[in-house]
DNA sequence: CCATCTTGACATGACCCCCTGTCAAAATGC
DNA sequence: GCATTTTGACAGGGGGTCATGTCAAGATGG
């Protein structure tokens, strides 16, 4: 028994269980949550707005998370589990040469961020101020650390050692953030493929080691 | 006659005149908002926070400033204007080398953030939020700009065409104020130095035209 | 010295969000 | 059919900021 007198959901309601019905609303709150943060902004994106947008009163708020952070925080790794996804599925669909994995991996991360306005607002945008930008840092490493172990499948012994690759994976998406938001409000006359191949040839530029010897 | 009865001051008071006055009593509250927002973030940063660190009551903050969002924006702005300066100071000050200038003006605007922690607060993790966000884009457009400008000083037409320099300026901006962020958070184990390398080494690799022909 | 301007301290209501609670209607299980 | 569970609508206090107003004391100019 939950703390306000609402009984834990136990019975059957509608015909779907009570997890279902459960997870059902934390995703309705997930959907509006992003709705909000995307479209509107952290401002916007309060308890009350969320609940209204998702249909649902503040009870089953609580009932899925404990503050309004949780919930914001949810709807960042629900993002970053899809960018994930999305990013593996294309290096592994990929040819083997390096260029156009990373090509083909860039593209797809883009595709996500770029289709969904609301979902590249939040992945670069909302996620670099508070309350995100703990997690977000946390998985800008996990990325960074991803993108280090491909760099070392596709370069081998070329590839930087830590924490210079750490450096150079803060370096790229920091530039992308920013690059993808100019893109995003129209600020920039590029097309899609302009930003792929700009990203790329960031990340060959910076993700294995330089030639520093001109030849005497 | 403003709204409630406040006559504009007319007289003088104290020997200094009236828009003396206001002028110092905004220069009050515009360092009371940079102590709070820098110091304390952005929920803390608030008008009657800021009205009481200053030493004045609310009257004059609405002499001076329509909301707090203004007040802020013209704290983030003071900070832009003073990288402006201590960067192209460094410029005009180093001797010719492409290197040691870029390295000089980042390290000027490295001592700049973190000899105040403040202002590299603002400048850096506050500024990604909002109200400040809009304002930061615009400031790292700027200094994509003049990124590219200096770029083309500094290696002619080895430099970047359009749009590909200002697409340059951006990641790199946009990347540095990543790595800050990160660093000013105490995330990053790295020294001043290692990041003015880090950031010289990127602006080298990426301002100038490679020459991708290997010999054959 | 005195009317007037300036300043600081404080009071007040409106508004918004968080959080908790109540109540009735809908749906269910038996 | 009926007691019980689930749901939705809504109410209201607590806390905080914003925005505006009042009042008295200090400073000024004539």
């Amino acid at each position: 028994m939950s703390r306000w007198g609402m009984a834990m959901s136990q019975r059957n309601y509608r015909g779907v269980s009570a997890d279902q019905r459960r997870d059902r609303r934390r995703e309705q709150l997930l959907d509006a949550g992003l709705d909000l943060l995307g479209s509107q902004g952290w401002r916007q994106a309060t308890m009350t707005a969320i609940c209204t947008r998702a249909g649902l009163t503040e009870r089953y708020f609580y009932e899925n998370f404990a503050h309004r952070d949780e919930l914001l925080l949810a709807v960042l790794d629900r993002i970053a589990a899809q960018i994930r996804d999305v990013a593996l599925r294309a290096l592994a669909e990929s040819d083997g040469d390096p260029q156009a994995k990373a090509e083909a991996a860039i593209g797809a991360f883009i595709d996500l961020l770029t289709n969904d306005p609301r979902i590249g607002r939040v992945a670069m945008l909302e996620s670099a101020a508070e309350p995100l930008r703990a997690r977000r840092h946390e998985l800008l490493l996990e990325f960074g650390q991803l993108i280090a172990t491909q760099a070392r499948a596709l370069y081998g012994n070329e590839a930087l050692p830590p924490p210079q690759d750490q450096i150079n994976g803060l370096m790229l998406t920091g530039g992308l953030a920013e690059l993808l938001m100019a893109w995003l409000t129209g600020e920039l006359p590029l097309q899609r493929q302009d930003l792929i191949d700009t990203a790329a040839a960031h990340f060959a530029a910076t993700a294995r080691r330089h030639d520093t010897s001109p030849p005497p």
